[in-house]
DNA sequence: CCCGATTCCTGTAGGC
DNA sequence: TGCCTACAGGAATCGG
């Protein structure tokens, strides 16, 4: 599952391969992902050069000379480059041709993901527009979260998992996030004190961090061939381990649904 | 505005 | 062994 460490990972494996490259054709096999891909998306891409790669929270950020291509790879896409004889196997949905003899693949079981096509300035794009700041710069930190949540009463889990409060906190990294900082996820938003948000911003910096190097490690084997993310070797403290021992103290980690989704947690350590 | 619930999709895991 | 169902997950959007 792309969380942003994913997303990263692939920019930065696809940048030397993309970067100053002329898309010669676009070949789009199946329209239909989170939104429809603009019936004349390839028409508007043919011929233009990528200029540069970027990310902004899990979107990848494509700037050519005719425009901006956006993709969000949801939560089972991804993206890589295969020689350009390569057949399409099942799901892989789009194609870019590129003037140095490779196809840029775009690859999507659950086509939850989507390619848009922005010609105007992406700050005031409506997808961007409202997001809060990446986790990793410096206008995230502690005070910002505690600002942002007086007077919250959603758990603190569904809050940092708000784009519009921090971008790229996903489900796994929240547990992970909120295990390293010792603060229960059921805990309303607004409850929870500037000293403990500090920690929490401290430890999604953390563990964003070091997935991403752990992405790292596997990109020289994303370029060449089976696009695996790397990071889910990572050692996870609490996601998925529910009824396992407490990495840190003598309790035992419990699963809970919380905003719908699967939260791990140890009720002895995090309060 | 705030927050919980629902929705898109299909591979995989678990139950019988 | 094979069928069937439940579940996973990002994030927009709906409903209260």
């Amino acid at each position: 599952m792309p969380e942003l460490p994913e997303v990263e990972t692939t920019k930065r494996g696809l940048a030397p391969h993309l970067e100053g490259r002329r898309v010669k054709l676009c070949e789009i096999r199946q329209h239909s992902l989170r939104w429809p891909v603009d019936a004349d998306f390839a028409d508007k891409i043919q011929g233009a050069r990528i200029q540069h790669l970027d990310r902004r929270a899990k979107y990848l950020l494509m700037q050519t000379d005719k425009g901006m291509a956006i993709w969000h790879l949801g939560m089972s896409g991804s993206l890589r480059i295969v020689g350009g004889s390569e057949p399409p196997q099942k799901h892989d949905h789009i194609d870019w041709l590129l003037d140095s003899g490779q196809r840029l693949r775009f690859h999507d079981p659950r086509r939850f993901g989507a390619l848009l096509w922005i010609t105007d300035d992406i700050a005031s794009h409506e997808l961007i527009a409202h997001l809060g700041p990446e986790p990793l710069s410096d206008d995230f930190h502690g005070d910002h979260l505690y600002l942002a949540s007086r007077g919250r009463k959603a758990p603190v889990k569904s809050f940092i998992m708000d784009g519009r409060i921090v971008v790229g906190v996903g489900n796994i990294y929240a547990s992970e996030a909120l295990f390293m900082a010792g603060i229960r996820p059921s805990t309303p938003a607004g409850k929870i004190s500037r000293p403990r948000y500090q920690r929490l911003a401290e430890a999604i910096k953390t563990v964003l961090a070091s997935a991403i190097e752990q992405g790292g490690t596997t990109l020289r084997d994303f370029v060449g061939g089976d696009g695996k993310p790397g990071y889910f070797a990572q050692q996870l403290n609490a996601y998925g381990r529910a009824g396992q021992p407490c990495p840190r103290c003598p309790g035992t980690i419990r699963e809970q649904i919380i905003g719908q989704r699967n939260t791990f947690f140890c009720p002895r350590c995090q309060r």
